[in-house]
This record gives structure tokens, C-alpha cells and sequence, in this order.
DNA sequence: CACCCTTGTGCCATTCCAAAT
DNA sequence: TATTTGGAATGGCACAAGGGT
């Protein structure tokens, strides 16, 4: 209710002079500044920012579109972008789609509605991003960054995982403990699932390690990626499965390497059940960083990256992006590898004899 | 870049006809309809949503302020909000502020400044939620929610568990699988802690069961509510020690109610680790759902409200108390209790005799 | 010539009212 | 008279000029 002009009238002076009062810019006198100063006080006047926004062009505000916020990765990504937001000055408004390309495009336009400065893409579904949809965003001025391998029609600024070095680091930790036989479970509808699986197999073979005990279980649809479906518990069990399968084979790994967290603490407390003791008898590596991985008993080592660093790296390259644009400069595409780190707890121990 | 005056130009009419012919409104031809709407679409013209908003009243975003994204119980909560919001066509921006008062009233001023219909807060210090604050928050006709017991000096709508229903459901559940011994591990910072603790005292009291067993470790700071945290795993240390100290008594108890996800998952393994067997010798109840309740082995059996209700809850609330101040309408503030169900899983069986 | 302050203009879309066909 | 179309004012703010002392 009380604008700039409102408190003009109150103070008896023009929107002029509120308005450079209040942004303590030169061209009012200190007594007047005081006055409107204490006036906007009173009223608890408070500039608006998207009219503000309109006139210099930028909103401050970030889309964010995520596969799904309660999903431990996801969600400790959207923290880093929230965090790295808030320290630039940038607001976020978020969406999730659950991987459906329906549900991305109506966000993206709803975004776009908005006004937002930039747009960081995480979506699951393997249809990229229309052309169309890049344009109608390119014509807003619309920076996007595209995190963890989210297609895209047109090459586009991208944050995700550095699957080489990831690759390394694991294979190279457990065969430094000496283990010949590395299994790995993942999932196969999983996005960037064949840049992690190729980097796997190099590190594996470059070593002479077979890539034999690789299984990925079948996602039946995108709702097994809820976790409290019914879709989910079907896919927990086949990995399950898949886990004492190989775990009965006549010649069973030595260590093993989950990728996914529910999956990894569905197969640790498995493993725990059916006698197989971590680490003696088997050597578990998550292969992403999560939260519980301390609480569970042994705690559970992970080579995962931190997904808060891809959110950060993210909207650093989003506001990067989007100044030079303002500047009429247009830099070529940038790829940004986040590395992981290992994280050494209790779970992997030396290849047994 | 392409606004109606531009398209106006474009297709040489008035900026009216345009706003008419792309809201489908009638007073213009359907030839010139036609015409403007493939110049639309051919420069990707989007209506700006600020523009809109500010001749409107409504901005139709809401704010939503948590402790933290990335605890499972928040994640939910927002997920509901996410949810409920996309449907009534509201977006959403998202503040962390880690139970820093400071930081909670810095992302209010934010919202306030980018206009939002509505405020969802969860803010977990005790410092209730400043008269000036809110008077700010009322002149700029924001509707505010608390969530979860947040503290306000002035009476608002508030969305939270059904405490008493909760604890009566807890106690009946194990009073008649048999219990008579009954502990409870909760945490003394929590918030609405008062309110759960009394809750759970009239339950046992007037079933004539002793509260003997319960027990609230202390969290020395608000860091120890960040999982990944020293201060965390300090207090986990404290609860896992407080665990055994009641289980090692001469007449231990045959069930127990734990409180938060993180604890409920330590708590878990820490009795699996000791051969404190689950559910024959120990039953374990879940005070909150959780996505792992079922992944662990074995699966947790939980009283837990579904934390999306919380959310979903406080966008239609906060929507319907926006849109009666619209018409001018003033109600007293609601309370909404959202009782909690329980998920029968396997970690809670007969009393031993 | 400083300094204070006001006027006019623009951003983008909408509502209400007037004018053309 | 009905249908189409245009103008002016609105909302909230800020920038570029220009009028006062």
C-alpha cells in the first residue's frame, strides 16, 4: 500500500527524492533523508523489487527445476544453489517436475513468466530440450545452465560430476586395498548413466580388472525414482536380487560399488541380513555422497562428490553468464567437471585372501 | 525484449488489441486474433508476470522459509508445499536459514520487497517472530502461516502436528501389542517440544504408565541440527549413549519412541550393533516418517504424519486467508492440527514377557 | 557553480471509457 | 446497435533532464 508516491505526499516532497533518500544516493539534504528515513519507518515502506526489476532489467531471481527436492542428492544440491543465491543476492524459486518433460516445460515457462535472470536445468527424462524452448528463453534473456548431464537441444553451460576422475578415485582406492574383483550395481535408466558407465570401464580396464560383475537392474518406469512408491520397492528388490546373485556366484567379488543412496542402504542392511559381514567379507564404496552414510552402522564410504558443489559451481555460472550477456559479450558453452572426494569410513577394508 | 508495445507495432494495432487477442477476451477479430498470435509465437512473446502482478495486487508467488532443505522432515514439507502451489498455480521461493534468527528475518525482508502473496514459515528458534516484522509483513497485505509450532508474538494461522492424536496413537499402538515399559528419546532444542512432551505425558499417565524411560539428550548448539555436522555427530554420540545407559538398567524397557529421522536411523543400527534385537527384544517406533523407514532392515514402523500434509495444508490456508483479506474479510486465525497415521513395518512386535 | 528538488519519460500489462466502423 | 479498435490512467519504481536558490 505505501509506495514511493504515497510517501512523497506524507513527506510533502517529490517520488524523487524518497526514492534517493532511501538509496542513500546524493541530491538530498540530510535533514529531508531523515525525515523520509523516518517516514519510511513508520510505514514499514519497502521498495518493490519487480518493479524495480522492470525498469533495470533483471529480476534477481533464479529457476531451479529438479527431478524431485526429497531426494537426498537433489535436495543437497538445491541447498548449495539456495546458499551460493543468497550470498549473490539472488532469490529462488524452485520447481519439481518428477522427471516428466510435461510438467519441465510448463516450469520453464512459468519461469520465463517471471522473468527470471537465469534458469538451472536438472531433468531426468533423456528427451533434450526442445530448440524452441531454448529460444523462447534465449529471447528473454534467459541464462540456462544445464546440471548433471541434462540434455539439450543446443550446447549450453553445464555443471555435473567429473565421471573420469570419479571413476579413478574408486577403482584406484580399491584396488590399492587390493581388490581384483570390483563389482558395481547401478541402475540403468539413471541419467548419464553411459558417460559413467564408460569412464567406469576404462579405469577397470586400463587396471585388468573384469567389468564381469557390472549389473544394472531394469527402472520399470520414472516412478521407481520415488522413493516411497510401489514402483521403487519393485526396483529395490530386483537390486536385491541382483546383489545375492552375484554375492552366490561360484568366484563373488570383493568390494562393491553402489550408485545411488537408497540403493546403497537398501543393499548395506541386505548384506547385513544375509551374514555377509562389511567390510571382511565384502568391501561396499557408495558412489555418491550422502548424508546417512555416517549414521548407518558401519558407516558407509563414499566417493561421491558433494552435490552442494554442483548447485554453487552452478549459479556462479548462471550470473557469470548472465552479466556478460548484459555486456553484449557471448562467450562460447563452458563445461564444468566437479570432482568427488573420498570420503573414507568404515565399509571398505583390504580384499580378503 | 518483446513486449505488447512491440508486437502492437509489429502487427500495426494498438497494444490493447494485442492484451486482448492473447487472452483470448473478446472485442477483437478473429483475423487480427490470428495474425497477433502467430506474431506471438514467432518472437516468443511471453506476458510479463511483474507487470501483471503489479496492477493486480498479487504477485501469486509465496515464500517459504525452512531451517533446512536437506533434513528429510523440511524436504517433505516442501515437497507438499511444491506440490499444492504448482497446482494453484502459485510459484515458489525458498529460504534456508539454518534456525539463525537473523537469517530468517533477512529472507522475510526479501519476500516482503519481491511482493509475495504469502509466507509459509519454519523457523525453528525460540525467539517468536517480531510485532514489527509482522506489522511489515501486514501493511504489504502478505498472509502469514506457521508451520510446525513456529513462534509468532501475534496469533496467525498455524498448520502442525496433532500432537495429542500423534501421542495417543504412539501409546495405544504399543499398549496393546503388550508394552508397559515404554521409553521416549527426544531431543531438548526441539521445537514444540513442550507441546509433544505433554502430549505423551497425559498419554502414559492416564494408561498408568511411568515416563521413567524418557530421556532428552542435549543439542549444545543449532549446528547440531545440520546432518552433516561435528555438532551432529556429537549429539548422536549423546542419544546413542543415552540408548544403551536405559537399555543396560535393571528393568529396561521393552519398546521405545524415537523422534527425529537421523536419530531414529542412529538408534537402529546402534541396537542392531549390540544384538539388541528389533522387534523381539526391543521395539522401535518411528515418532516421524521417514523415506528410509522402509529400506532399513528391519523396516521402521512409524506414527508419522506425512510432513507434505504440513505443507499442503499451509498453501491452501495461506491462499484462502489472502483472498478473504482481498475481500476484505477478516477471520480469526486457524489453527490446523494434521493428525499423523501409522505405518505398520517391522520393527515393532509383542512385549517379551 | 554547487546543491536541492521537480518534471517528464519509460518499463510492461491491464482496466475502464471513448471513438471509430 | 453491435462490433471492433484506440486512448488515458493505473501500478510501482528509476533515470535523464531541467527549474530554482
Amino acid at each position: 500500500m505505501t509506495s514511493l508516491r504515497h510517501l512523497a505526499e506524507l513527506a510533502g516532497v517529490s517520488e524523487m527524492s524518497v526514492s534517493r533518500a532511501l538509496r542513500d544516493v546524493p541530491g538530498v539534504s540530510a535533514e529531508t533523508r531523515a525525515r523520509i528515513k523516518a517516514l519510511a519507518e513508520e510505514y514499514h515502506f519497502r521498495p518493490d523489487l519487480r518493479a524495480r526489476g522492470q525498469l533495470s532489467g533483471n529480476s534477481r531471481i533464479l529457476g531451479c527445476i529438479l527431478p524431485s527436492i526429497t531426494y537426498g542428492f537433489y535436495a543437497r544440491m538445491l541447498n548449495g544453489v539456495l546458499r551460493q543465491a543468497v550470498q549473490d543476492d539472488y532469490r529462488v524459486i524452485t520447481f519439481q517436475t518428477y522427471s516428466d518433460p510435461q510438467e519441465t516445460l510448463a516450469a520453464i515457462y512459468h519461469l520465463i513468466d517471471q522473468r527470471v535472470d537465469a534458469l538451472l536445468l536438472n531433468s531426468v527424462h533423456p528427451e533434450p530440450l526442445s530448440r524452441k524452448v531454448m529460444a523462447a528463453m534465449r529471447s528473454h534473456h534467459m541464462a540456462l545452465v544445464s546440471l548433471d548431464a541434462t540434455p539439450t537441444a543446443l550446447p549450453v553451460d553445464e555443471v555435473r560430476l567429473d565421471e573420469e576422475h570419479l571413476a579413478e578415485s574408486a577403482v584406484e582406492y580399491l584396488y590399492e586395498l587390493g581388490h581384483r574383483r570390483i563389482g558395481f550395481l547401478g541402475v540403468d535408466r539413471m541419467l548419464g548413466r553411459k558417460l559413467r558407465l564408460a569412464a567406469l570401464q576404462r579405469s577397470f580396464q586400463h587396471r585388468g580388472l573384469t567389468t564381469d560383475y557390472f549389473t544394472e537392474p531394469t527402472a520399470t518406469s520414472l516412478e521407481a525414482f520415488h522413493v516411497p512408491s510401489a514402483g521403487f520397492k519393485a526396483l529395490l528388490g530386483r537390486c536385491a536380487s541382483a546383489f545375492l546373485g552375484i554375492m552366490q556366484s561360484p568366484v563373488p567379488p570383493t568390494a562393491l560399488i553402489v550408485s545411488s543412496e537408497p540403493i546403497i542402504v537398501h543393499i548395506h542392511q541386505t548384506a547385513l541380513r544375509h551374514g555377509i559381514t562389511i567390510p571382511q567379507q565384502l568391501s561396499l564404496l557408495g558412489y555418491v555422497d550422502f548424508d546417512l552414510a555416517c549414521i548407518l552402522t558401519p558407516a558407509v564410504t563414499t566417493v561421491g562428490l558433494q552435490p552442494e558443489e554442483i548447485g554453487r559451481q552452478a549459479v556462479i555460472q548462471a550470473i557469470t553468464r548472465r552479466e556478460a550477456r548484459a555486456k553484449g559479450e557471448e562467450l562460447p558453452p563452458v563445461l564444468i567437471k566437479v570432482p568427488g572426494t573420498i570420503a573414507v569410513r568404515e565399509s571398505c577394508g583390504p580384499a580378503p585372501k
